[in-house]
DNA sequence: TAACGCCTTTACTGGTGAGTATACTAGTCA
DNA sequence: TGACTAGTATACTCACCAGTAAAGGCGTTA
């Protein structure tokens, strides 16, 4: 059923000759993002750890060293991705001052997260693949970036900038139009990241401004 | 790791006590509906079909002499779920002659199918889980419902309606809203289908108004 | 009642994949 | 040189699950 072909060779610091590089935190690092990878190009389910390891020049043991379990990588993955969001949420550029110029750069940020190699896990990712607590850790965060959108929508009605309309449904629309690009965007595309999110925001703030 | 509880009874021809329907047709439509439903609940992969016969009040090997195997399952949910959404694409009101028009009755029929039981399915089920014939087959249905609505963005540019942006943007970010809704949409919600409908239009179709 | 056929069940197979016990190897320090 | 340790591999276990073989009812027709 699924191509039994190896996968695609991630960038690793097994060599497959000599000279392996020692840090921990690097081979660590590696693993999530070689996982990262082979997640988005098979799914999870049907990435082994056989997989995943073959990718990295290892056996599978050696994951374990580094990593607890499959779900602790999926959850990595997640975190890495989500953490990228936040950022844009609570650090909009000094020179954002209004919800709309807000908005925009959360914009910017959320499509660089989405197109990252993490993208795939933060939005089609789920939840039921991760232990109760994983799980609490990310419907919170998605909580906080579901909140944050409607704050934004909220504070552009009170400046006056918005037309008066309901936060929530802007807030799942503009979510859902966002993490979508993962379904259709690939490296080699016609726009860039940047690109795809101004045509994003122009879209959602015509439909969002008073006039 | 996940919950063990039985899966939620489904309605199911096959009643516990006698008097079993003998419609072949009909019991292979309740496999086909309760499948979907516990597809929705846990995911495709975190679903046996032993859980899908315990829902049913059948045995696994029952299943097999009504459906050929789980990805038929699957194929079938997801078929049944697409043609409603094909058909709001094709068969537009007749009243519905501007673009305009024709783009909201295509969102109302889309959300009526994306919180239809068989949403999840659409949605969230992966091509890689199908053969390639039945991928092959999901992939052009989805490609018709992106030619649609580009095309819907296009004829009300031509009729001056819509301000001139990117149609293929324009149909990610809709089409994303929309099948975002299975993520957050439950059937308890505040809003009805049509509701959030009309909510999504409003705020699409103010984004694309030429004004 | 007997025979036929459809539906269903019990009890299996075979494969896959997460996770592990144990042994091997190479670098490090005494 | 002789421990000691970190990292890796070989070779497993164990559970789960899709799919199946074979036999047991049960309604229908004669």
């Amino acid at each position: 059923m699924v191509a039994p072909e190896n996968p695609s060779p991630a960038d690793s610091p097994w060599k497959p000759s000599g000279d392996r590089a020692r840090d921990r935190a690097m081979k660590r690092d590696a693993v999530i993002r070689a996982a990262a990878r082979l997640f988005r190009e098979r799914g999870y389910h049907r990435t082994s750890l056989d997989d995943l390891a073959l990718a990295l020049n290892v056996t599978k043991p050696t994951l374990y060293r580094y990593v607890e379990n499959k779900e602790e990588i999926l959850f990595e993955c997640f975190r890495l991705g989500v953490e990228r969001i936040l950022a844009a949420l609570h650090s909009p550029p000094p020179e954002a001052t209004t919800a709309r110029e807000r908005l925009r750069a959360l914009v910017l940020g959320y499509v660089g997260a989405i197109t990252s190699e993490f993208g795939w896990c933060m939005v089609r990712a789920e939840d039921q693949d991760l232990g109760p607590e994983m799980s609490q850790a990310i419907k919170a965060a998605k909580t906080e970036i579901d909140q944050g959108i409607r704050r934004l929508v909220r504070d552009g009605i009170d400046e006056g900038t918005f037309r008066d309309r309901d936060p929530k449904m802007v807030a799942f629309a503009l979510a859902g139009a966002l993490n979508w690009i993962t379904h259709w965007h690939r490296e080699d595309a016609a726009l860039t990241p940047d690109e795809i999110a101004e045509r994003f925001f122009a879209l959602f703030a015509g439909g969002l401004s008073a006039t």
